[in-house]
DNA sequence: TTAGAAAATGGACAATCGTCCATCAAAATC
DNA sequence: GATTTTGATGGACGATTGTCCATTTTCTAA
């Protein structure tokens, strides 16, 4: 086991982390200073120097860490959904639109970062990262369909669908930031389901609900009130 | 006429202006401190606090600066449009994705303002005014196409394709902060028009071209390389 | 129980931040 | 040309920034 001394120095790690991202969440980027950060963790000065060796270093520490929250929840969720490619793209879909994920919070972190990405390298690096792999995922599961369905220009039909629903969720997570108020979660995930719907009609619907082995391409308008 | 002296004091409260622009496209918000705004603009030091009264209040300036800037660009462009619907809607799209619009310098300076406007209240705002009159003219179009097809559900349709061509829009701007180099315009125009096409085939196609009176849905894939 | 090692503390430090004002320069008015 | 008016200057100022280290505290191993 690890002793009581490893176990209380990734602790006070942790907690510098979770101490950045409050602030981060709360005042934003521009004052979240070395002072405010260790007055949330309730540690002293010179913690972050010993542990991180500066203040940029912990700022894109916290950054890595936010990311990897997201994309961890995002891929358990992922591992809840079934095997065909509609139930893992509407599982990723409702996922990033749902409380847990788009969340005032998560926003607030993510557009921070974004917004200071240009300069400090390491932070633009994290949001690759995520952008990559979520991607991947997404391109993955087009492409099944887009085979299955025997689509005329496959590649092409797959890259656009993929990059048309990122798109779309990047578009709604800014909808999001700066409406927090007024924003619907089942309005966008209606909008970007009619976008599926409409590329590949045999395997979404504008409701959201999947349709495993049909072809019709019409469907009711009235959305079955099911998720939250 | 402006007296020589009235006409300096205009000049040098733009100097000011345009090196925050300057400076937060290069160097982010946070490396924008007064010393580095008052060397890009070859002024004195008590220039800030003598025009606008503080830092945040040229900031502020600023950003409502860049914003005007970009949506009175947006509106002469629109002007050199036709009054159908769909052109105008064609007109927006281009426009916000062409190189004019969207570059690098106006894609920092959008997402640095973004990343701050949690706390800026005045910042926040500027980003709403933008996000309303887009919207707006945006849902005029769409309500003129959605009325003259006689959609079904009228009013929800042309809200539903404001709310994901705006979504799409910003999503495209998220991407060509992340990867400006392999950022294709044409690719995201032709993601867009796919997504219009696919709900209004009659009155776009996939290629972007506007098919003013017909009504066929399939078109070919070649897009014309008619614009930048 | 003690000696050693490692983690945590908190203040000193120089650098930089934004604000403000006494002073100066120049345009406008008489 | 003399005087008034106003824009412009740049350094002084206190506050705050992030870094770093001498010191203290705490856990571990002998």
């Amino acid at each position: 086991m690890a002793g009581k001394r490893e176990q209380n120095r990734e602790q006070n790690r942790l907690a510098l982390i979770g101490a950045v991202l409050d602030s981060v969440a709360e005042k934003g980027i521009s004052e979240t200073s070395v002072s405010e950060i260790i007055q949330r963790a309730g540690l002293s000065r010179g913690m972050i120097h010993l542990h991180f060796g500066g203040k940029d270093n912990l700022v894109q520490a916290a950054a890595h860490h936010s990311s990897e929250e997201y994309y961890d929840g995002l891929e358990a969720l992922l591992q809840t959904a079934g095997d065909s490619p509609q139930e893992r793209i509407e599982m990723i879909v409702r996922g990033d639109l749902s409380e847990r994920v788009l969340n005032q919070r998560n926003v607030n972190i993510w557009y921070a970062f974004r917004g200071e990405s240009r300069n400090r390298t390491a932070i633009a690096e994290h949001s690759d990262t995520r952008d990559g792999r979520l991607r991947g995922m997404i391109h993955n599961a087009f492409s099944r369909i887009v085979r299955e369905a025997g689509t005329p220009d496959a590649s092409g039909a797959a890259r656009d669908a993929t990059h048309g629903t990122l798109a779309l969720l990047e578009g709604m997570w800014t909808d999001f930031l700066l409406h927090p108020d007024r924003f619907d979660r089942k309005e966008a995930a209606r909008i970007i389901f009619r976008f599926l719907a409409a590329m590949f009609p045999a395997h979404f619907s504008l409701a959201g609900a999947i349709r495993p082995q049909q072809g019709q391409g019409a469907a009711p308008a009235a959305p079955a009130a099911s998720d939250s």
